[in-house]
DNA sequence: TATCATTGTGTCAATCTACCGCAACGATAA
DNA sequence: TTATCGTTGCGGTAGATTGACACAATGATA
């Protein structure tokens, strides 16, 4: 049982290695069949799912300690990763639960233990390539799986407020900024792409004007092969010109003024 | 020395009463003589500037310490707030400089201290109404007042790199969401509205095609005056319609997909 | 009364968007 | 083997939007 011995750990001696009252949470989003996935926890002791998050080392930055979490959850290094809001409302974590939870784990919590104040998350989100994912639990869930986002499950806590906020987020990222590079395979095809977009806005988009638009940005290099094994027409393989992408990252897609 | 003293206090008790580890900082904009302006501190205890900051209780939301701080350095209620990024880099904060002002100042700081940990700061923009300010500075600077964005004056630690970060974004908001409602008085006109899209933007507009714009998302409404007492053409004055404005400001001005 | 900077307004061409059509293709069914 | 069918590649048009531009109106100042 090392986790639970490591989790015993970090009741009882978190307050000395992270900082206080901080949290990350993480936004998991990956792509398979045609649907937008979120990476969830099913928790151990109530019948709730819940994001993947943890603690800030003491001398750790913010986004090093999403990477680990991520890595943890995940196996993955070098995830795409983007901050976007941080949850500051005084009743947003839940004392009760996790008084319940340390409870049913046989862990002894005592008033005034670090786990029992408040605490601010500072809310990621990140993009993956969905079939590179090895989903891990943690001490605290039984399962780490993928989920659908509409509906979404019933999260703990204000999690589900946390994951509204990021696919918003995500949602207006679209219109100023480059996506896919970091969903999508090395390869993909025209329909996959639009596919994509069509999830994460929730709505259809044409298949002409779409591809038009996206070869006129020009950070997608068609490629001379078709994607094979595949019903119906075989449709032309694309990469991204990474350069291109960056840069279209730094300066936008040249929507506003 | 009430300020001294209510200082005092909070380096030595600072820690009972505000959550630890966590700060909020904040960029205030305002507008005037066609420049976009932010308020600033100047402090007491090094040649630097740096920006209107300070804590969050224990049991009080985030949103709700900035609007505290704003409300010490301005006089104003109400201001329109918005996060924009969390700090979370480990050197972030000079403990060295809150030693030398704390002995400057002739108070006890003892190791250990809670002011001398790392802080994490949660950064917001406020965008105000120029002529309402009445800038009062804190316990640990001389004046405060407003300063020309570019150049921005030397700001102390990461300051600059917080200021930019929300200009940044301000930019890009201006892409989708309506801004002005707070940057401007009551009644304005259209070239002062354009001027101020210029300078967050840092480039000219064409008149013609930003008023075109302008009344189409209908936003603002034309009033039956015109500005008195000024040199040349009288302009018209303009309002903001409060309802279409803040429909706009959920759904965005449309400029996506 | 003339000058001048600034504002209000209209137009045209280029571009973009929504919408539609059809041939090519390849797996599958007959 | 051949016909069928769903999907892709490619193309085009009418209508709306955007960008570039010119000129008359106004009112303080010279």
């Amino acid at each position: 049982m090392a986790l639970k011995r490591d989790f015993k750990n970090i009741v009882q001696d978190g307050g000395k290695v992270f900082l206080p009252s901080l949290s990350v949470d993480c936004v998991i989003f990956g792509f398979h069949g045609n649907e937008l996935k979120v990476l969830l926890l099913q928790m151990k002791h109530a019948a709730v799912h819940g994001l993947p998050g943890g603690f800030i080392l003491k001398d750790e930055p913010a986004d090093e300690a999403v990477s680990r979490v991520l890595k943890e959850r995940t196996g993955l290094d070098n995830i795409f990763l983007q901050q976007f809001y941080t949850f500051g409302e005084p009743l947003r974590s839940d004392k009760k639960m996790h008084l319940t939870s340390m409870k049913k784990e046989g862990i002894a919590i005592e008033k005034g233990n670090w786990l029992l104040e408040r605490f601010v998350t500072i809310g990621y989100y990140a993009l993956v390539d969905f079939s590179q994912v090895l989903p891990t639990h943690d001490e605290l869930s039984i399962t780490c799986g993928w989920h659908p986002l509409r509906p979404a499950p019933a999260l703990m806590m204000d999690h589900n407020n946390i994951l509204n906020k990021a696919l918003e987020t995500l949602q207006q990222q679209l219109s100023y900024q480059p996506i896919g590079y970091n969903l999508l395979p090395k390869k993909f095809t025209m329909p996959e792409l639009q596919k994509l977009y069509e999830t994460i806005l929730g709505k259809p988009l044409d298949r002409r004007n779409f591809q038009r638009r996206i070869l006129g940005y020009g950070i997608v290099k068609k490629l001379k092969e078709v994607k094979v094994g595949v019903a119906h027409k075989a449709p032309f393989l694309y990469s991204f010109d990474v350069k291109k992408y960056h840069e279209a990252l730094r300066i936008g897609l040249g929507g506003g003024w």
